[in-house]
DNA sequence: CACATTAACTACCGCTCGGTAGTAAAACGT
DNA sequence: ACGTTTTACTACCGAGCGGTAGTTAATGTG
């Protein structure tokens, strides 16, 4: 990877890279991509337009930028809190408990940029739905992955497992959009109960 | 109420107004509120932009207007479904299947307006997130009355039928998703296996 | 036939949008 | 110190946005 090593030769950024990108994808997240305006995303970075421009890009590849980005920490977020629940199906009702408290407040309550931007902009900005489909897929993965290992060792039943998998990914993502729907903190705790109600009976 | 025998006292309409609506509500649909310009309204109704004004108010109102009708007229088209799909289990297994039909093709592909609509605008129009929680409080109601009529008779587990029917309510905002983010034939397809599957537990 | 009333239509408004040219200001290597 | 390179900043652009005033064309009522 070049970047770190480049020799500067001229005048260096005066704002970090990284920490704008994090403000613009807060506002992205919380707004959506058309009701976010340039001038927004100048005042809450305090960076000048054309500052912005010769950076990022158009608009376009700005967001473009961000959902990779987003993309990114999103998946090792998920890797990490995976594997912080631990084994067995104690492992997956321990995940929907950490979801419980990420839900109610901070950027938990927006749901997830990819699914709302995918839903956004889906027939109307074509090129952003691929970014869609590869969230899915690769939350659908390790969503497997999860469920996979909470299976009795030893079996095969991937059908089961498919079926499973299938169904938590479907929940996961209409509990994003009960969230941002508005629902409130019992709400969004009754829902998750049901879920676990379900992945007890798969003991 | 007034309207159907109000005399018309000048020059009449030269469009049907519910006609016009219809059009417009599929406009919405598809593009999203903010992504559909009064230009685009215009262009798809063949009416003149001050005829829009003056017939449906601002952008805002006549959004408004078309929420609450297809609010109505969804829940009609559900209560509908339920009939028809009859009592039971099989009956929900029956409400499944009819899904998968409307799901590929058609309106079904844009998702459910209201849930595109609460997601779309949360956080920054406030007014319109009413209709998204008075649509899934409606929703949740009906839903629950299709499961609870497929317990076993006599039985009052309440805490059951609840839990079913928040995890089945939040599936189905999942596969909304899934739907409207670009999911083909297939994917739809094992969803709504994996939904079947899990209802079929219930026996 | 006037007259009032309502709708259709044209032309236009102010504003915000995303995007850019052109200039001033820093840092570098030599 | 010098020239080069890159960034910061100001000012501005054309286009599209939502929204409206004002005029013309139909209709019903007397």
């Amino acid at each position: 990877m070049s970047g770190t090593n480049m020799r500067s030769r001229g005048r260096p950024r005066l704002f970090d890279e990284d920490a704008v990108l994090d403000e613009l994808t807060t506002l992205f997240w919380r707004k959506g991509y058309s009701q976010t305006s340039m001038a927004d995303l100048v005042d809450a970075s305090g960076v000048h337009k054309s500052s912005l421009y010769s950076t990022f890009g158009t608009k376009e590849e700005l967001f473009a930028k961000i959902l990779q980005r987003y993309l990114v920490n999103r998946m090792g977020m998920f890797s990490e809190l995976v594997e912080q629940a631990g084994p067995g199906i104690d492992g997956i009702q321990a995940f929907l408990e950490m979801l419980r408290g990420d839900l109610v407040s901070g950027t938990g309550q927006w749901g997830c940029l990819l699914v709302n931007s995918s839903s956004e902009l889906s027939g109307t900005a074509p090129g952003f739905e691929d970014f869609g489909v590869a969230f899915r897929k690769a939350l659908r993965e390790r969503l497997r992955g999860l469920i996979r290992q909470a299976e009795p060792e030893g079996t095969a039943r991937t059908r089961v497992t498919d079926q499973r998998t299938d169904l938590f990914m479907t929940f996961m993502l209409g509990l994003n959009l009960t969230v941002r729907g508005g629902a409130d903190e019992n709400e969004i705790g009754r829902v998750i109960d049901a879920m676990q109600a379900t992945v007890d009976t798969w003991r």
